[in-house]
DNA sequence: AAATGTGAAGTTGTTCACAGCT
DNA sequence: AGCTGTGAACAACTTCACATTT
């Protein structure tokens, strides 16, 4: 197996996999088999170029004349994401935002399962039925270990966030979303992508004034 | 007043910018009346020429020897922003991610007052004590003219998102926050902003195989 | 002395133009 | 003929080096 020194590849061009991914799986329930460049990048919203440069960070995938197999190309994305397997996930921070996600069913259809949540105190924590166990912070390391969780949501609040990825990175997740409102600082191992819905509301401010 | 060309002025900077504003926030909290550039960027995230030059693209605000008045330059973003008067932003799509992001709080700390949710079936939504009020679709249109909406919130599934969209557009809307995993298709002169929490897991599962 | 502001250099990411398969 | 794969050109963004101001 090509094994390209994973550095060399750009940020966005995995991020875009993803979005590609996203299209090859409403062509396949529209019951098509191949798909050309121009017809895939139309559909992420991207230029054809950028989508064949992206696809040859990871190895050639096309037909040359005909374009890409759809269910082919899926599969090489998935497994280039790591996304076959069902990755254990856990979130810290069950207010408002937490709770949002908790009761969101948007992960798990994509592969993730959030086994456990945490919160200083669980038993203020209002829980709708059904959703993970809820534990208190003294239970995050052991659970981490024991199950390998790798993967991590923060969505405590922007004082408490430092302290929790830090315990986060101690019992072995090396991969945090990060909801708070603060930059995390993390070992170069550790990597963190941040969301922040209030920043992105401000940003269209500046973009609707006239 | 100096009015930049918006169109050079670089996406990232602008995002940048909100970022700068938290960091000020903060530092505005704890008593500080001046920053560096050093001091602020590190707090950021960023490099200080970074931050520098991202403040240049909006004019000088600093002093040469001391560094920048926090308030001041707190209050040159949110102008530059515009988000000194409070937004009002719409919700459409109260499903489980849409309700979720009406229980958060978060964006009304920022300025953003939700005025109002949407729904196809809003009979059918459980809805908490509180927030804004729920109307059913063919309200849309009324309600975005009369209240001047500017920004919208779409949480609907990715089927209606486009559909969404173009209603959105046609009333008057020109930012749209979307939550729908998809690309939409809007007029030049709408900037659209995509959330795909999906996504952002996916993309972790990447950088976290050894 | 300390720190900003900025043209120039460097780096990264995108698009072009076309060679090379099928 | 049609469409992918890719080196080279281009554009956007970041960092450097240093002149400039307080």
């Amino acid at each position: 197996m090509k094994k390209s020194p994973r550095s060399e590849i750009p940020r966005k061009a995995v991020y875009r996999l993803s979005v590609y991914l996203r299209c090859l799986q409403r062509l396949k329930q529209n019951g098509l088999r191949t798909v050309s460049s121009e017809a895939l990048a139309r559909a992420a919203g991207v230029k054809s170029t950028q989508l064949r440069k992206d696809l040859t960070y990871f190895g050639q995938f096309g037909t040359r004349g005909l374009g890409y197999d759809v269910e082919q190309l899926a599969q090489m994305i998935t497994d280039t994401l790591g996304t076959n397997s069902l990755q254990p996930v856990i979130l810290v921070g069950v207010g408002n935002l937490g709770s949002a996600l908790l009761s969101y069913r948007g992960f798990e259809q994509e592969g993730f399962g959030i086994i456990g949540a945490f919160d200083l105190e669980p038993a203020k924590v209002k829980r709708g039925r059904g959703g993970p166990p809820l534990h208190g912070m003294e239970k995050l390391f052991e659970i981490i270990r024991a199950a390998r969780v790798k993967m991590a949501i923060i969505t405590v609040p922007a004082a408490a966030a430092q302290a929790v990825a830090n315990q986060l990175v101690a019992a072995g997740v090396t991969g945090i979303l990060n909801f708070a409102p603060i930059v995390l600082h993390v070992p170069e191992d550790v990597t963190v992508n941040s969301v922040n819905l209030a920043i992105e509301l401000e940003n269209l401010s500046y973009f609707i004034q006239t």
